[in-house]
DNA sequence: CAGAATACGAAACTGGTGTTGCGTAATTGC
DNA sequence: GCAATTACGCAACACCAGTTTCGTATTCTG
Protein backbone atom coordinates (compact mmCIF):
# COMPACT_ATOMS: atom_id res chain seq x y z
CA UNK A 1 0.00 0.00 0.00
CA UNK A 2 1.41 3.57 -1.11
CA UNK A 3 1.12 6.51 0.76
CA UNK A 4 -1.07 9.37 -0.22
CA UNK A 5 0.57 12.07 -1.31
CA UNK A 6 3.71 13.00 -3.24
CA UNK A 7 6.86 10.61 -2.40
CA UNK A 8 10.19 11.41 -1.10
CA UNK A 9 12.94 11.79 -3.69
CA UNK A 10 15.12 8.49 -2.28
CA UNK A 11 17.93 10.03 -4.25
CA UNK A 12 18.21 12.94 -1.55
CA UNK A 13 18.99 10.61 1.45
CA UNK A 14 21.73 8.83 -0.27
CA UNK A 15 22.64 11.98 -1.79
CA UNK A 16 22.97 13.85 1.30
CA UNK A 17 24.66 10.62 3.72
CA UNK A 18 27.05 10.88 1.43
CA UNK A 19 27.75 14.44 1.57
CA UNK A 20 27.70 14.47 5.02
CA UNK A 21 30.14 11.33 5.09
CA UNK A 22 32.25 13.76 3.55
CA UNK A 23 32.26 16.79 5.87
CA UNK A 24 31.98 14.71 8.94
CA UNK A 25 35.33 12.57 8.38
CA UNK A 26 37.08 15.56 6.73
CA UNK A 27 36.27 18.28 9.25
CA UNK A 28 34.59 16.21 12.53
CA UNK A 29 31.87 16.86 13.97
CA UNK A 30 31.93 20.64 14.45
CA UNK A 31 32.80 20.88 10.67
CA UNK A 32 29.23 19.68 9.90
CA UNK A 33 26.66 22.11 8.96
CA UNK A 34 23.25 21.52 8.10
CA UNK A 35 23.24 24.88 5.51
CA UNK A 36 26.26 23.81 4.00
CA UNK A 37 25.14 19.67 3.37
CA UNK A 38 21.70 21.56 2.32
CA UNK A 39 23.49 23.40 -0.59
CA UNK A 40 26.19 20.96 -1.45
CA UNK A 41 23.04 18.31 -1.94
CA UNK A 42 20.68 21.27 -3.84
CA UNK A 43 18.30 20.60 -1.56
CA UNK A 44 15.97 23.22 0.80
CA UNK A 45 16.89 22.86 4.50
CA UNK A 46 13.57 21.64 5.69
CA UNK A 47 14.24 18.99 3.15
CA UNK A 48 17.02 17.79 5.23
CA UNK A 49 14.91 18.05 8.35
CA UNK A 50 12.11 16.53 7.22
CA UNK A 51 14.10 13.27 7.23
CA UNK A 52 16.62 13.78 10.05
CA UNK A 53 15.08 15.95 13.15
CA UNK A 54 18.48 17.23 14.15
CA UNK A 55 21.97 16.99 13.06
CA UNK A 56 22.55 14.58 15.79
CA UNK A 57 20.41 12.19 14.37
CA UNK A 58 22.52 13.00 10.47
CA UNK A 59 25.20 11.96 11.76
CA UNK A 60 24.48 8.77 13.46
CA UNK A 61 23.06 8.06 10.02
CA UNK A 62 25.90 8.84 8.43
CA UNK A 63 27.95 6.59 11.56
CA UNK A 64 25.48 3.48 11.46
CA UNK A 65 25.93 3.17 7.45
CA UNK A 66 29.54 2.75 7.71
CA UNK A 67 29.28 0.05 10.27
CA UNK A 68 29.67 -3.13 8.72
CA UNK A 69 27.26 -6.01 9.90
CA UNK A 70 29.14 -7.60 12.61
CA UNK A 71 29.18 -11.45 11.91
CA UNK A 72 30.88 -13.59 14.35
CA UNK A 73 32.64 -16.56 12.60
CA UNK A 74 33.20 -19.28 15.90
CA UNK A 75 36.08 -21.39 16.01
CA UNK A 76 35.43 -23.07 19.17
CA UNK A 77 38.47 -21.79 20.57
CA UNK A 78 37.56 -19.10 22.87
CA UNK A 79 40.09 -17.11 23.36
CA UNK A 80 40.46 -16.97 19.87
CA UNK A 81 36.70 -16.09 19.24
CA UNK A 82 36.99 -13.20 22.12
CA UNK A 83 40.15 -11.22 20.08
CA UNK A 84 38.23 -11.58 16.84
CA UNK A 85 35.21 -9.95 18.19
CA UNK A 86 36.49 -7.36 20.15
CA UNK A 87 38.95 -6.50 17.13
CA UNK A 88 36.17 -5.93 15.34
CA UNK A 89 35.04 -3.61 18.10
CA UNK A 90 37.70 -2.00 18.34
CA UNK A 91 37.94 -1.38 14.60
CA UNK A 92 34.88 0.87 14.55
CA UNK A 93 36.17 2.87 17.08
CA UNK A 94 39.31 3.98 15.40
CA UNK A 95 37.37 4.68 12.39
CA UNK A 96 35.26 7.12 14.50
CA UNK A 97 38.30 8.16 16.14
CA UNK A 98 40.16 9.29 13.23
CA UNK A 99 37.00 11.17 11.64
CA UNK A 100 37.88 14.86 11.25
CA UNK A 101 41.47 14.44 10.31
CA UNK A 102 41.96 14.17 14.25
CA UNK A 103 45.46 12.63 15.49
CA UNK A 104 46.36 11.04 19.11
CA UNK A 105 44.17 10.89 21.61
CA UNK A 106 41.29 12.24 21.00
CA UNK A 107 37.91 10.35 20.93
CA UNK A 108 36.50 12.54 18.03
CA UNK A 109 33.19 11.33 16.40
CA UNK A 110 33.11 8.40 19.08
CA UNK A 111 32.87 11.06 22.12
CA UNK A 112 30.22 12.85 20.20
CA UNK A 113 28.10 9.78 19.58
CA UNK A 114 27.95 9.41 23.50
CA UNK A 115 26.70 13.04 23.71
CA UNK A 116 23.62 12.12 21.18
CA UNK A 117 22.87 9.44 22.60
CA UNK A 118 22.42 11.49 26.38
CA UNK A 119 20.95 14.04 24.29
CA UNK A 120 17.97 12.62 22.59
CA UNK A 121 16.00 9.83 23.81
CA UNK A 122 15.24 8.09 20.73
CA UNK A 123 18.99 7.88 19.54
CA UNK A 124 19.76 6.55 22.72
CA UNK A 125 17.41 3.58 23.01
CA UNK A 126 18.44 2.92 19.43
CA UNK A 127 21.87 2.87 20.23
CA UNK A 128 20.98 0.70 23.71
CA UNK A 129 19.17 -1.99 21.35
CA UNK A 130 22.36 -2.41 19.25
CA UNK A 131 24.62 -2.88 21.80
CA UNK A 132 22.26 -4.93 23.41
CA UNK A 133 22.11 -7.09 20.39
CA UNK A 134 26.05 -7.27 20.17
CA UNK A 135 25.96 -8.17 24.27
CA UNK A 136 23.48 -10.54 23.20
CA UNK A 137 26.23 -11.90 21.06
CA UNK A 138 28.73 -11.87 23.25
CA UNK A 139 27.13 -13.42 26.08
CA UNK A 140 25.98 -16.33 23.47
CA UNK A 141 29.71 -16.70 22.93
CA UNK A 142 31.20 -16.84 26.39
CA UNK A 143 27.63 -19.08 27.75
CA UNK A 144 28.53 -21.96 24.63
CA UNK A 145 32.57 -21.83 25.63
CA UNK A 146 31.29 -22.59 29.09
CA UNK A 147 28.95 -25.72 28.51
CA UNK A 148 31.45 -26.90 26.60
CA UNK A 149 33.77 -26.26 29.80
CA UNK A 150 36.31 -24.10 28.32
CA UNK A 151 35.15 -21.92 31.70
CA UNK A 152 34.84 -21.88 34.74
CA UNK A 153 31.34 -23.15 35.48
CA UNK A 154 30.12 -20.47 37.67
CA UNK A 155 31.86 -17.43 35.85
CA UNK A 156 29.45 -14.07 35.67
CA UNK A 157 28.92 -13.83 31.97
CA UNK A 158 27.79 -10.28 31.97
CA UNK A 159 31.01 -8.96 34.21
CA UNK A 160 33.38 -10.44 31.75
CA UNK A 161 31.91 -9.09 28.55
CA UNK A 162 31.67 -5.81 30.39
CA UNK A 163 35.24 -5.67 31.20
CA UNK A 164 36.40 -6.86 27.75
CA UNK A 165 34.27 -4.60 25.81
CA UNK A 166 34.28 -1.75 28.06
CA UNK A 167 38.03 -1.70 28.70
CA UNK A 168 38.14 -0.90 24.53
CA UNK A 169 35.62 2.05 25.24
CA UNK A 170 37.07 3.45 27.80
CA UNK A 171 40.71 3.86 26.55
CA UNK A 172 38.95 5.37 23.26
CA UNK A 173 36.51 7.60 25.16
CA UNK A 174 38.45 8.65 28.50
CA UNK A 175 42.07 7.78 28.65
CA UNK A 176 43.24 8.08 25.21
CA UNK A 177 45.33 5.11 25.07
CA UNK A 178 45.58 3.23 21.68
CA UNK A 179 43.74 0.20 21.11
CA UNK A 180 45.62 -2.19 18.74
CA UNK A 181 45.18 -5.72 18.24
CA UNK A 182 48.20 -6.34 20.38
CA UNK A 183 46.37 -4.97 23.27
CA UNK A 184 43.19 -6.56 22.34
CA UNK A 185 45.51 -10.17 22.97
CA UNK A 186 46.69 -8.54 26.44
CA UNK A 187 43.10 -7.60 27.32
CA UNK A 188 41.68 -11.47 26.77
CA UNK A 189 44.39 -12.40 28.18
CA UNK A 190 44.19 -10.82 31.57
CA UNK A 191 40.55 -11.64 31.45
CA UNK A 192 40.27 -15.11 31.05
CA UNK A 193 43.39 -15.91 32.87
CA UNK A 194 41.24 -17.73 36.20
CA UNK A 195 38.36 -17.44 34.13
CA UNK A 196 39.50 -20.29 32.07
CA UNK A 197 38.59 -23.69 34.07
CA UNK A 198 40.90 -24.69 36.11
CA UNK A 199 43.11 -27.74 36.07
CA UNK B 1 53.71 39.21 43.26
CA UNK B 2 49.98 41.00 42.27
CA UNK B 3 49.32 41.28 38.44
CA UNK B 4 49.40 44.99 36.65
CA UNK B 5 45.81 46.06 35.81
CA UNK B 6 42.47 46.04 37.53
CA UNK B 7 41.80 42.70 39.73
CA UNK B 8 39.26 40.51 38.76
CA UNK B 9 36.24 40.25 41.04
CA UNK B 10 36.58 36.71 42.27
CA UNK B 11 33.12 36.79 44.30
CA UNK B 12 31.95 36.54 40.34
CA UNK B 13 33.72 33.21 39.90
CA UNK B 14 31.69 31.72 42.49
CA UNK B 15 28.38 33.17 41.58
CA UNK B 16 28.73 31.64 38.08
CA UNK B 17 29.77 28.46 38.80
CA UNK B 18 26.64 28.49 41.62
CA UNK B 19 24.09 29.60 39.08
CA UNK B 20 25.35 27.20 36.41
CA UNK B 21 25.58 24.14 38.38
CA UNK B 22 21.86 24.78 39.63
CA UNK B 23 20.91 25.14 35.81
CA UNK B 24 22.96 22.21 34.84
CA UNK B 25 21.32 19.90 37.22
CA UNK B 26 18.07 21.40 36.67
CA UNK B 27 18.29 21.31 33.28
CA UNK B 28 20.85 19.47 31.78
CA UNK B 29 23.41 20.52 29.66
CA UNK B 30 21.64 21.77 26.46
CA UNK B 31 19.39 23.97 29.08
CA UNK B 32 22.33 25.82 30.31
CA UNK B 33 22.79 28.71 28.64
CA UNK B 34 25.83 31.14 28.60
CA UNK B 35 23.24 34.76 28.23
CA UNK B 36 20.81 33.20 31.16
CA UNK B 37 23.75 32.56 33.68
CA UNK B 38 25.12 35.99 32.82
CA UNK B 39 21.77 37.68 33.25
CA UNK B 40 21.42 35.75 36.64
CA UNK B 41 24.70 36.40 38.10
CA UNK B 42 24.21 39.99 36.90
CA UNK B 43 27.62 40.00 34.50
CA UNK B 44 28.13 40.84 31.48
CA UNK B 45 28.67 38.34 28.81
CA UNK B 46 32.08 39.21 28.06
CA UNK B 47 33.10 38.51 31.90
CA UNK B 48 31.48 35.34 31.48
CA UNK B 49 34.12 34.60 28.11
CA UNK B 50 36.91 36.09 29.81
CA UNK B 51 37.23 33.23 32.25
CA UNK B 52 35.70 30.24 30.40
CA UNK B 53 36.47 30.25 26.74
CA UNK B 54 33.37 28.07 25.89
CA UNK B 55 30.68 26.91 27.16
CA UNK B 56 32.23 23.18 27.36
CA UNK B 57 34.95 25.17 29.70
CA UNK B 58 32.13 26.39 32.40
CA UNK B 59 30.76 23.16 32.31
CA UNK B 60 33.66 21.19 32.83
CA UNK B 61 34.63 23.76 35.82
CA UNK B 62 31.19 23.14 37.38
CA UNK B 63 31.63 19.19 37.36
CA UNK B 64 35.16 19.42 38.77
CA UNK B 65 34.14 21.67 41.65
CA UNK B 66 31.63 18.80 42.62
CA UNK B 67 33.96 15.67 42.30
CA UNK B 68 35.46 15.55 45.85
CA UNK B 69 39.12 14.31 46.33
CA UNK B 70 39.39 11.20 45.32
CA UNK B 71 41.69 9.75 48.06
CA UNK B 72 41.86 5.90 48.55
CA UNK B 73 41.96 4.25 52.22
CA UNK B 74 44.23 1.27 52.15
CA UNK B 75 43.13 -1.87 53.87
CA UNK B 76 45.37 -4.38 52.74
CA UNK B 77 42.81 -6.57 50.87
CA UNK B 78 42.96 -6.06 47.29
CA UNK B 79 39.53 -6.96 46.63
CA UNK B 80 38.24 -4.76 49.70
CA UNK B 81 40.48 -1.90 48.11
CA UNK B 82 39.39 -2.34 44.45
CA UNK B 83 35.72 -2.39 45.39
CA UNK B 84 36.27 1.21 47.68
CA UNK B 85 38.48 2.37 44.70
CA UNK B 86 35.76 1.74 42.02
CA UNK B 87 32.50 2.87 44.15
CA UNK B 88 33.89 6.08 44.24
CA UNK B 89 34.60 6.45 40.92
CA UNK B 90 30.63 4.91 40.74
CA UNK B 91 29.25 7.73 42.93
CA UNK B 92 30.64 10.47 40.11
CA UNK B 93 29.30 8.56 37.53
CA UNK B 94 25.77 8.35 38.85
CA UNK B 95 26.35 11.98 40.17
CA UNK B 96 26.62 12.89 36.43
CA UNK B 97 24.14 10.27 35.12
CA UNK B 98 21.22 12.64 37.77
CA UNK B 99 22.28 15.92 36.02
CA UNK B 100 19.51 17.08 34.20
CA UNK B 101 16.59 15.52 35.95
CA UNK B 102 16.51 12.76 34.17
CA UNK B 103 15.85 9.21 34.65
CA UNK B 104 16.69 5.98 33.62
CA UNK B 105 19.33 4.59 31.06
CA UNK B 106 20.89 8.24 29.65
CA UNK B 107 24.54 8.98 30.62
CA UNK B 108 23.47 12.47 31.46
CA UNK B 109 26.00 15.07 31.51
CA UNK B 110 28.42 12.29 31.61
CA UNK B 111 28.16 12.14 27.84
CA UNK B 112 28.71 15.80 27.12
CA UNK B 113 32.18 15.87 28.90
CA UNK B 114 33.23 13.23 26.91
CA UNK B 115 32.14 15.02 23.65
CA UNK B 116 33.72 17.98 25.36
CA UNK B 117 37.34 16.50 25.84
CA UNK B 118 36.66 15.64 22.13
CA UNK B 119 35.74 18.99 20.96
CA UNK B 120 38.74 20.92 22.77
CA UNK B 121 42.05 19.67 23.14
CA UNK B 122 43.07 21.77 25.95
CA UNK B 123 40.10 20.08 28.23
CA UNK B 124 40.83 16.45 26.64
CA UNK B 125 44.12 17.32 28.07
CA UNK B 126 43.28 17.84 31.21
CA UNK B 127 41.05 14.99 31.80
CA UNK B 128 43.37 12.49 30.53
CA UNK B 129 45.81 13.88 33.00
CA UNK B 130 43.25 13.37 35.92
CA UNK B 131 42.36 9.89 34.36
CA UNK B 132 46.10 9.13 34.26
CA UNK B 133 46.72 9.87 37.99
CA UNK B 134 43.72 8.04 39.13
CA UNK B 135 44.50 5.11 36.75
CA UNK B 136 48.28 5.67 38.76
CA UNK B 137 46.50 5.24 41.84
CA UNK B 138 44.74 1.84 40.82
CA UNK B 139 47.88 0.58 39.40
CA UNK B 140 49.57 1.51 42.09
CA UNK B 141 47.24 -0.74 44.65
CA UNK B 142 47.26 -3.69 42.19
CA UNK B 143 51.16 -3.53 42.28
CA UNK B 144 51.05 -3.82 45.57
CA UNK B 145 48.46 -6.54 46.17
CA UNK B 146 51.16 -8.33 44.03
CA UNK B 147 54.11 -7.73 45.54
CA UNK B 148 52.84 -9.39 48.47
CA UNK B 149 51.63 -12.40 47.12
CA UNK B 150 47.94 -11.86 46.92
CA UNK B 151 47.68 -11.11 42.84
CA UNK B 152 49.47 -13.44 40.07
CA UNK B 153 53.16 -12.98 39.84
CA UNK B 154 52.84 -12.39 35.79
CA UNK B 155 49.32 -10.07 35.58
CA UNK B 156 48.61 -7.29 33.53
CA UNK B 157 47.98 -4.31 36.01
CA UNK B 158 47.03 -2.08 33.31
CA UNK B 159 44.47 -4.39 31.48
CA UNK B 160 43.02 -5.49 34.85
CA UNK B 161 42.39 -1.80 35.28
CA UNK B 162 41.18 -1.27 32.26
CA UNK B 163 38.65 -4.00 33.12
CA UNK B 164 37.54 -2.93 35.65
CA UNK B 165 36.74 0.45 35.34
CA UNK B 166 36.39 0.62 31.59
CA UNK B 167 33.42 -1.60 32.87
CA UNK B 168 31.58 0.78 35.03
CA UNK B 169 32.06 3.81 32.01
CA UNK B 170 31.25 1.40 29.84
CA UNK B 171 27.71 0.73 31.39
CA UNK B 172 27.30 4.53 31.89
CA UNK B 173 28.14 5.76 29.08
CA UNK B 174 27.49 2.81 26.14
CA UNK B 175 24.81 0.28 27.24
CA UNK B 176 22.57 2.19 30.16
CA UNK B 177 22.93 -0.31 32.78
CA UNK B 178 23.44 0.76 36.50
CA UNK B 179 26.41 0.87 38.16
CA UNK B 180 25.55 0.43 42.23
CA UNK B 181 27.47 -1.35 44.61
CA UNK B 182 26.47 -4.73 44.36
CA UNK B 183 27.43 -4.72 40.61
CA UNK B 184 30.96 -3.41 42.17
CA UNK B 185 31.23 -6.62 43.65
CA UNK B 186 29.90 -8.76 40.53
CA UNK B 187 32.79 -7.10 39.02
CA UNK B 188 35.77 -6.90 41.25
CA UNK B 189 35.11 -10.74 41.91
CA UNK B 190 34.76 -11.41 38.43
CA UNK B 191 37.79 -9.94 37.34
CA UNK B 192 40.17 -11.11 40.37
CA UNK B 193 39.02 -15.20 40.47
CA UNK B 194 42.27 -16.00 38.28
CA UNK B 195 44.46 -13.21 39.07
CA UNK B 196 44.34 -14.23 42.32
CA UNK B 197 47.28 -16.14 43.50
CA UNK B 198 46.60 -19.96 42.40
CA UNK B 199 46.89 -21.70 45.96
C1' DC C 1 49.63 62.75 40.00
C1' DA C 2 50.33 60.53 35.28
C1' DG C 3 50.27 56.50 32.57
C1' DA C 4 50.10 51.70 31.66
C1' DA C 5 47.57 47.56 32.21
C1' DT C 6 43.71 44.93 33.05
C1' DA C 7 38.62 44.16 34.17
C1' DC C 8 33.95 45.31 33.41
C1' DG C 9 29.46 46.49 30.97
C1' DA C 10 26.75 47.40 26.95
C1' DA C 11 25.61 46.69 22.44
C1' DA C 12 26.02 45.19 17.90
C1' DC C 13 27.43 41.51 15.13
C1' DT C 14 28.52 36.65 12.83
C1' DG C 15 27.30 32.10 12.05
C1' DG C 16 24.88 27.98 13.02
C1' DT C 17 20.66 25.11 14.52
C1' DG C 18 16.07 24.53 14.19
C1' DT C 19 11.17 26.51 13.06
C1' DT C 20 7.42 28.56 10.50
C1' DG C 21 4.58 30.10 6.67
C1' DC C 22 3.48 29.91 2.02
C1' DG C 23 3.38 28.83 -2.75
C1' DT C 24 4.14 24.99 -5.83
C1' DA C 25 4.82 20.13 -7.43
C1' DA C 26 3.71 15.21 -7.48
C1' DT C 27 0.89 11.42 -6.27
C1' DT C 28 -3.45 8.69 -4.79
C1' DG C 29 -8.40 7.98 -4.54
C1' DC C 30 -12.83 9.28 -6.20
C1' DG D 1 -10.82 15.82 -13.99
C1' DC D 2 -10.85 17.09 -8.91
C1' DA D 3 -9.87 16.97 -4.05
C1' DA D 4 -6.93 15.41 -0.49
C1' DT D 5 -2.33 14.52 0.87
C1' DT D 6 2.38 14.82 1.11
C1' DA D 7 7.06 16.63 -0.57
C1' DC D 8 9.71 20.41 -1.95
C1' DG D 9 11.90 25.15 -2.22
C1' DC D 10 12.24 29.68 -0.50
C1' DA D 11 12.53 33.10 2.80
C1' DA D 12 12.04 34.91 7.12
C1' DC D 13 12.52 34.07 11.83
C1' DA D 14 13.90 32.90 16.94
C1' DC D 15 17.52 31.35 19.69
C1' DC D 16 22.10 30.53 21.19
C1' DA D 17 27.38 30.49 21.12
C1' DG D 18 31.01 33.24 20.53
C1' DT D 19 33.35 37.82 18.86
C1' DT D 20 34.21 42.64 18.48
C1' DT D 21 34.16 47.47 19.69
C1' DC D 22 34.18 51.04 22.82
C1' DG D 23 33.64 53.64 26.91
C1' DT D 24 34.47 53.30 31.83
C1' DA D 25 36.42 51.59 36.23
C1' DT D 26 40.12 49.82 39.11
C1' DT D 27 44.71 48.76 40.23
C1' DC D 28 49.94 49.03 40.05
C1' DT D 29 54.24 51.56 38.78
C1' DG D 30 56.96 55.53 38.38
Amino acid sequence: MTPRGRPRDTQVDERVLRIAADLIFERGYTGLSIDEVAEQAGVAKTTLYRRWPTKDHLAVAVVARLQADHEIDETGDIRADLVNNLDKIAAALNRMRAAGGREGPSAGVAGELVAAAARHDDIGKLAREQYAERNALGLALIERARVRGELRADLDAEALFDQLAGALYYRVLITGAPVDRAYVERLVSSALEGNLTCQ
